[in-house]
DNA sequence: ATAAGCGTACTGACCAGTCAGTATCGCGAG
DNA sequence: CTCGCGATACTGACTGGTCAGTACGCTTAT
């Protein structure tokens, strides 16, 4: 059904769409459900007809974003051959989509945090995912002795944070644009563990 | 009032301790000005007595940790000549103050987030200051030749989100251990910024 | 006496979630 | 083709529990 042309958009589609918009701006508490269905020129009950409660309706935006964001990531990866590189063409296609999806990004990285247990566990799920993946790679560059022996489980963990931080910083100010972000970050991150090009 | 043995603690400070412990413990939202009341032992009235509402009783708690460690990052600073020991200096001082107080880290790196808007602004401003000491004695090094230059505002925020990624790592899990932390985190920063000791 | 310090019972706004009802469709039987 | 029937998608007024904040009273120290 690609080619469809103005296939408007279903009332899920616009809940999540207003859901997006308002979560990300004011956050989960501010947001009331009757502004989702202002939003979204939707109803109550068509919201607890698609979703089982607020709550799921915020995690579901949450995963969503998530899985685009690891897809993008492992789709840069496999396109590279060369563990060093695939480490680097990963954080690229990161940057790339956070800079794409501002309001996802800053639903996930500034939202979707001290939200109390529930939203906790998901946000270390999120994190320890991409954790892992970088991880995972920068294990292999290790391995076949692209870069020095490591701590890479801090390393991963350092390198996150950082990432996280800019991002929320652009979310926030525009600043850095997404070049500078590039030109500055990715040297400083390979520099952290003694890559030379 | 130093030397003081056994002041029975104020109603003040019972009430500080307590909501210290429920709001790092379990978000600002999920806890009740009741749960604060019973922890403390203390009653309503006289939260109210102290403080003007729920919400400037969590600030207080966030402001009292961020100046703590503003100070003792400042003071390791004042003892230090060099400007790339002072760099150095602080952050041990920064990473040995959160590892010495885990609670009011996950106040401030965690429950202090995603709270709305009136919340984000305090949490801005606790970041930009610590960003900018950091970016200070950057530039420093910088100017007096002992590292290159660098974007030191891309820097900074890195530096930061690293630093926060990894204490909120360990506040949870307990892993790693601060000398862990110590040993691979600050040789990781200092890379970087290219500088060789 | 008087006020700072604290206790307790109460209030009422707020808002997530419910539910009885409506609209629209596809489909098989007559 | 059309009528009945069930299923899906949606509506929006209403409810009931929750909890921050208040009113007011008692007590102790000065």
């Amino acid at each position: 059904m690609r080619g469809q042309v103005t296939e408007p958009k279903s009332t899920r589609e616009r809940i999540l769409d207003a859901a997006m918009e308002l979560f990300s701006a004011k956050g989960f508490h501010d947001t009331k459900l009757d502004e989702i269905v202002a939003e979204a020129s939707a109803s109550k009950g068509s919201i607890y007809f698609h979703f089982p409660n607020k709550e799921k309706l915020f995690i579901a935006l949450v995963d969503q974003f998530a899985d685009l964001i690891e897809r993008r990531a492992k789709e840069a990866i496999a396109g590279e051959a060369d563990s060093i590189r695939r480490v680097q063409a990963a954080l690229e296609a990161v940057l790339e989509t956070f800079s794409k999806y501002r309001r996802p990004a800053k639903l996930l990285l500034v939202q979707a945090v001290g939200l109390g247990t529930v939203f906790e566990r998901k946000r270390i799920e999120v994190n320890d995912r991409f954790v892992l993946l970088i991880k995972t790679y920068l294990d292999d560059a290790v391995a076949d002795g692209s870069i020095p022996p490591v701590n890479t489980q801090i390393v991963s963990h350092a390198w996150m944070g950082a990432i996280y931080n800019i991002v929320i910083q652009w979310v926030y100010t525009g600043e850095p644009t997404k070049d500078d972000i590039m030109d500055a970050l990715l040297p400083l991150l390979l520099k952290s563990v003694s890559y030379q090009e």
